[in-house]
DNA sequence: AAGTATCTCAACCGCTAGATG
DNA sequence: TCATCTAGCGGTTGAGATACT
């Protein structure tokens, strides 16, 4: 498309920081507050790429990020939260206060991995690898039982980046992660964003979760007011509205009180449609 | 102590959605 | 409507740290 790189890579720098480049965006930060990220590098000094700044900001440099190892809460979260929404890292990073997408996602990639495996459980299915099958547990084969942690949370066999994006898009009905024999694979067989099996791991599951344009944030408004009042169907009205942090036990019990809190009135919050008697996904 | 293998994670790259003119 | 720009996302890389021989 003829477009021009993001910045002047000739006349940047790159690589690890020092201690002046992150003073002196913490200063300009500070000073002016996040914004353009294509001018800051200049009107700040630095000799950086707005976004080379815009990233060591975000996972590095915040006041509100909390530094230190994850707890096993955290790693629960996590893997719940995966199994739910694959990887879509931004998201699941929303619901970890202080914790950037960058971090989670190389904390899955170094140690939850590596917990799942050793509990016999596919990392990418979230469902249990047959036995002596990590190949095919590498390669996102799984068995049709039920996931040992979570049984209700199998996870949704990854939408396309942005594809099925809940906070982008409010799709005419559910956000539907799952995907029927039919649903065509993804192009590649290897990672990539929301997962890496598109293959019909499983034919039969359907999530049919709702996250409605607040999954980004427990309390975020919707992105745009025509979005928030996306017409449900006659189906989603009948059913109970619960919200993601309650489903998952990150209210510990307790109501949510983002429902409430939210500026965007009750079809802000997030919700799933509990599963119906006999019904699994 | 030295060399090698493995692990961790900050940073980069390429891509896309949304905004703008 | 189209072209372009910007912010943001997810996958990947590689330097440094650590463990092992």
């Amino acid at each position: 498309m003829g477009r021009s790189p993001c910045c002047e890579k000739a006349h940047t720098n790159k690589g690890a920081w020092t201690k002046e480049e992150d003073q002196r965006l913490i200063a300009y930060i500070k000073a002016h507050g996040e914004g353009c990220w294509r001018s800051l590098p200049k009107a700040a000094g630095l000799l950086r790429c707005g976004k080379s700044c815009r990233l060591r900001w975000m996972n590095y440099l915040r006041p509100d990020l909390k530094r230190g190892n994850f707890t096993d809460e955290d790693d629960e979260l996590i893997i719940k939260l995966h199994a739910l929404l694959g990887n879509k890292w931004s998201l699941i990073a929303r619901q970890l206060p202080g914790r950037t997408d960058n971090e989670i996602k190389n904390y899955w990639n170094t140690h939850i991995k590596r917990k799942l495996l050793s509990r016999g459980i596919d990392p990418q299915t979230h469902r249990p690898v047959s036995a002596g099958s990590s190949a095919a547990a590498a390669s996102g084969l799984t068995t049709t039982a039920s996931t040992a942690g979570f049984p209700s949370l199998a996870p949704s066999p990854a939408p396309a980046s942005r594809l099925h994006n809940p906070v982008h898009t409010a799709p005419p009905s559910n956000v539907s992660f799952a995907r029927t024999a039919t649903s065509a694979p993804s192009e590649d067989g290897h990672s990539s964003s929301g997962g890496s099996t598109d293959a019909p791991r499983c034919p039969d599951l359907n999530l049919d979760l709702d996250l409605d344009l607040s999954m980004s944030l427990p309390c975020s408004p919707p992105k745009t007011p025509a979005a928030a009042s996306s017409t449900p169907t006659s189906h989603h009205q009948q059913q109970q509205t619960i919200c993601l942090c309650y489903h998952l036990g990150v209210r510990n019990g307790e109501v949510c009180s983002c429902k409430t809190a939210s500026p965007a009135g009750p079809r802000a919050f997030r919700f799933l449609r509990p599963l119906e008697e006999g019904q699994y996904i």
